[in-house]
DNA sequence: ATGGTTGATGAAACCAGTTACATGTGTCAA
DNA sequence: TTGACACATGTAACTGGTTTCATCAACCAT
């Protein structure tokens, strides 16, 4: 055995140490090389090399009282519309020099609170939400820590904290208004739960109040492929007569078409089936969906730039309205016709 | 004006102050509450409500020596393999209480080595990467900070860094055993940039090796839905013999399917058509997408486990390989033959 | 020759916690 | 009555950097 065995990592005391320096120097060998000579700077780096120093994230964190990461709490990963999301809001946060920390909360508030929680004590800077319906909890530890937070996929100017999304309501009425137009007025919605997700409520609860003329049935289901297909099998048992399906996301969109070719009822032919968040896969199903564009590429960057805005210089950022609209495919057609409508490729970038 | 508008965070002397008590009690009350008489408890307690106390997680951390997060690198986040992939590894880095910082690195080598500097230097505690293949800076960070750091999505016990992933070789393989198996001989392989992913370079390289009987031409394409449509636009134009295409990533299977059916060219009936991921989307195109299945979902779960056991205990982790395996599915059929097929209806869970 | 300025460096305070060790008090058995 | 011991609490060292301030030498203009 060696006499020394340390394996502990070196820190600057060592490295000043074994260059013959002061911490002082040591550190400003870092942090500002230029006021350092020549001679001494390379004494130093040697030191740091033959050490492997590395320097401590949480010393230097503690000095600077910053972390430079941000926390993220979005329901689930594995529905690509928070994927398209995320993508943006990290490349963004990236250009501000900010990290990105990841939480999934299944959608439910509890989980959610817990993991705010934990993306607080780990250090995060700041906090991205989905949605405005929090538990209390949630508002407490914010307020308490005075942490920079905002709420996405939801435009709500008058909400405590600012909010960058669209208007659920409007996206929601934006696909009903384009059914009734095509002349349907029996119309079946499949959406996911509205308890613990305002967004999903908020849309049917506009669908609700303003049926522009058609009679809606609601169809609760779980948010996935396999909810749409086992709504669509309820609809086609519960009502019949309907010529329209409406999904409050294109997840369960998906899952509808493929049940609905499954039970050979062609689409737009035998009914017509629309979506909202328009996927990136949305455009390829066959036929393909008409949706409503989320844009939430565009909301990754706008939270990104609030959110590195608020934690850098303390600017509390201006709620933000983004535009959804209607993405015409080839799944939904007038009332009684077969003509397909145009087709849009791709789906659009943003 | 107030004679004191102190806005500074209160820290722990300020509340032992306020408490009359010593930092070290005050600190106690946070970490060993049952060494604390319960008075005294109380009394400090109050004075961390009134001054709306937050401990910092630097200070915490440079105790511990624990930040409590790791750092995953992935090529992107739009593709949904990887966001399943994170999903599971997020949900079992919890189950350690450990928290999960993504950052994207669009299968560029230097950004990967960029990014990863920048995760160390936030402070992650062990770093996760996709594949084998980087730079030497990277390797270089990692053994000056003897930072615990795995490979994923790539089996090689050989390698110099634990693995745990799938046999790309074998998977592609088993892709083209499955056609060859059908009669296909005059295959088409489409494929994303082999140079930067050594995924896709492995499994393009498997069937150079072994063309098992058959002609193979390669067709290197974005890695996209857009890539998969101009793959086969080439194909057709270049090859239009070809019986099979095989597309080493189902995103760009999507994207090949889409462009089969824009160009009237049934599958299986014209063309047989395979891919390799199995993307949750992948069972619900029509037709249902033949696929070789790779277990992102078990992936994700062992690389938890593995860097988790590797940062709390020091257990270097075993290389791990998971069995990939073929989805079968609508879209290949017999050379010649119209028969579809048993459907597979769902993707697997892992 | 001398006062002023610049440049390089070190000593020590500081950030906000944790924790080893010391101290003091009260209880109980010998 | 005293020694032993548990319990509650305080003192101060410690984590690993950053930064302020002081020091000192070299250089330059007066």
């Amino acid at each position: 055995m060696s006499s020394k065995m340390t394996k502990k990592r070196a820190n600057l005391r060592d490295v000043a140490a074994a260059a013959g320096v002061s911490v002082a120097t040591a550190s400003r060998v870092m942090n500002t090389p230029e006021a350092v000579s020549e001679a001494t700077r390379q004494k130093v780096q040697a030191a740091m090399d033959s050490l492997r120093f590395m320097p401590s994230a949480a010393a230097r964190a503690i000095n600077s009282g910053r972390s430079r990461f941000v926390g993220a709490l979005v329901p689930t990963l594995d529905n690509a519309i928070f994927a398209r999301y995320l993508s943006r809001l990290e490349s963004q946060l990236d250009k501000h020099r900010l990290s990105l920390v990841v939480s999934t909360t299944d959608g439910i508030p509890e989980i959610e609170a817990e993991k705010a929680r934990t993306l607080i004590n780990i250090g995060a800077e700041g906090l991205i939400m989905s949605g405005i319906t929090h538990r209390p909890a949630l508002y407490e530890l914010i307020n308490r820590g005075g942490i920079p937070a905002i709420a996405t996929s939801y435009y709500d100017p008058d909400f405590a904290l600012p909010t960058i999304g669209y208007d659920n309501a409007a996206a929601a009425f934006t696909a009903l208004s384009h059914l009734t137009g095509l002349g349907h007025s029996r119309i079946s919605v499949i959406h996911g739960p509205t308890e613990t997700n305002d967004r999903t409520g908020t849309r049917v609860e506009a669908l609700r109040r303003r049926p522009d003329g058609a009679k809606i049935e609601f169809y609760l289901e779980p948010l996935s492929i396999e909810g749409g297909c086992s709504g669509v099998q309820r609809v086609l048992e519960a009502r019949p007569d309907t010529t329209a399906i409406l999904c409050m996301s294109d997840v369960q969109a998906t899952g509808a078409l493929y049940e609905l070719q499954r039970c050979d009822i062609s689409v737009p032919g035998g009914l017509s089936l629309l979506g909202i968040d328009d996927l990136p896969g949305s455009a390829h199903l066959c036929p393909g969906l008409t949706t409503v564009h989320l844009p939430v590429a565009r909301m990754g960057l706008a939270a990104a730039d609030a959110i590195a805005g608020w934690v850098e210089n303390g600017t509390v950022p201006e709620p933000v309205l983004l535009e959804s609209r209607l993405v015409n495919r080839s799944s939904t057609g007038r009332l009684g016709d077969v003509t397909l409508t145009e087709v849009t490729r791709t789906g659009a970038a943003d």
